[in-house]
DNA sequence: TGTACATCAGTGAACGCGCGTTCACTGATGTAC
DNA sequence: TGTACATCAGTGAACGCGCGTTCACTGATGTAC
């Protein structure tokens, strides 16, 4: 029995930047294990990676940059999720690629808990960011509206009511409520029953959309 | 200028009971403040009341007890919150009664941020507990059953449908969403907006109780 | 073809810190006789 | 009424730990001449 930690052969020359991806895939496995932000030390990251803990400051400026970049790597992992339970679902039209999506949110939280409780519930530090950069969580936002408008903006589904509340109204109940289901199950004491959640799921886009 | 903390005057003979409450108090003080569950350290709490941090291990087995003490005590008002704001709203009937109900839950959790977060992010350690305490979630679950169950007995209301999925189900999707909307919100990077979330949640008791 | 040098991709040792927890203690207050 | 003792409500100093971060370094690889 050996207690070594395996060591991780350097980068090739030029090829240096290859360790940041390795550093937010070891983060991502260790959070996947250990559940709590507040395990995710540096030195444990470096750890799992099989570097020096040091060699981290290499790839990012602090602790704060590292989780900055983990979560952000979270939040596009989830939208590209979405996206393609989307596309996928499309095939059966509008309503049942937003079902789709709906599913596909669940399902993530579900296979990734401390990923989604990370992404969700860490403390927003809100430094005054460059503009430039808007927060991922917007695309997330911008996906389920489309998908909502997409439902409602089909024919096939009648005419409008004119007193209807906006889309982008109808995708943030929608977001929401699925937000909570998750959320709500993972902070219950007992383990969440997947298939009831998929159910209320499904029961809540029947409301939100009013069929 | 004096760098030197309060001290606390030491409790008269039979009343050491007292600092427990005191303790919980001074944690739930520094919450409110510094909102992440590492920052609300034994040293940290015991600075916040004046004492030497050993003297906790008086009232707390450890970290951990207190921590759970504390979450229960949260829990608890939460619960009392509620009860009072139906109370209050019942006078205008069962509908008003969980419309109040709704409106004190978000309140509640846009008034005390950082101490609803603790109550829902906490990683459960789930303990085997002694079953003698069922988990004080279980209370708000049943407080939110009862008022969806009064407005839908309600005989103002109509006849129910058969088909009508229970009470039971539909109270915890309402609690899902309202809890989805609160959290989201503090997930999202900008200020909440406490009246759009307020409007949504009314909106969701609509059409959840099938208006 | 050889060699001096620059650059790259990291490392090892050390720093000061706050933490949870343990231990033997202290000083005030009550009680038995 | 006096005094020895027990109990209560805490304290001060110390432990070992893992942490974020800094610093001067090392060894391999490429480049200029």
């Amino acid at each position: 029995m050996s207690d070594e930690f395996k060591r991780r052969t350097p980068s090739r020359r030029g090829e240096g930047g290859a360790l940041r991806q390795e550093i937010l895939v070891a983060a991502a496995r260790l959070l996947m294990r250990s559940g709590r932000e507040g395990d995710l030390s540096l030195r444990a990251v470096a750890r799992e990676v099989g570097i020096a803990a040091p060699s981290i400051y290499l790839h990012f400026r602090d602790r704060a940059e590292l989780m900055e970049a983990l979560t952000q790597q979270l939040y596009h992992r989830l939208t590209e999720c979405l996206r393609e339970a989307r596309e996928e679902g499309a095939v059966d039209g509008p309503r049942a690629a937003l079902r789709a999506m709906a599913q596909a949110y669940c399902g993530f939280a579900f296979d990734h808990p401390k990923h989604y409780r990370l992404m969700f519930a860490i403390e927003r530090i809100e430094v005054a960011r460059p503009e430039a950069s808007p927060h991922p969580l917007w695309e997330v936002s911008q996906a389920w509206t489309e998908a909502v408008a997409a439902c409602r903006n089909d024919p096939a589904g009648g005419p409008r009511d004119e007193a209807a509340p906006s889309d982008a109204r109808v995708a943030r109940l929608v977001w929401s409520s699925l937000h909570g289901m998750v959320a709500l199950a993972m902070a219950m004491p007992f383990p969440a029953d997947r298939a009831a959640i998929a159910e209320m799921a499904d029961e809540l886009l029947g409301l939100a959309l009013a069929e």
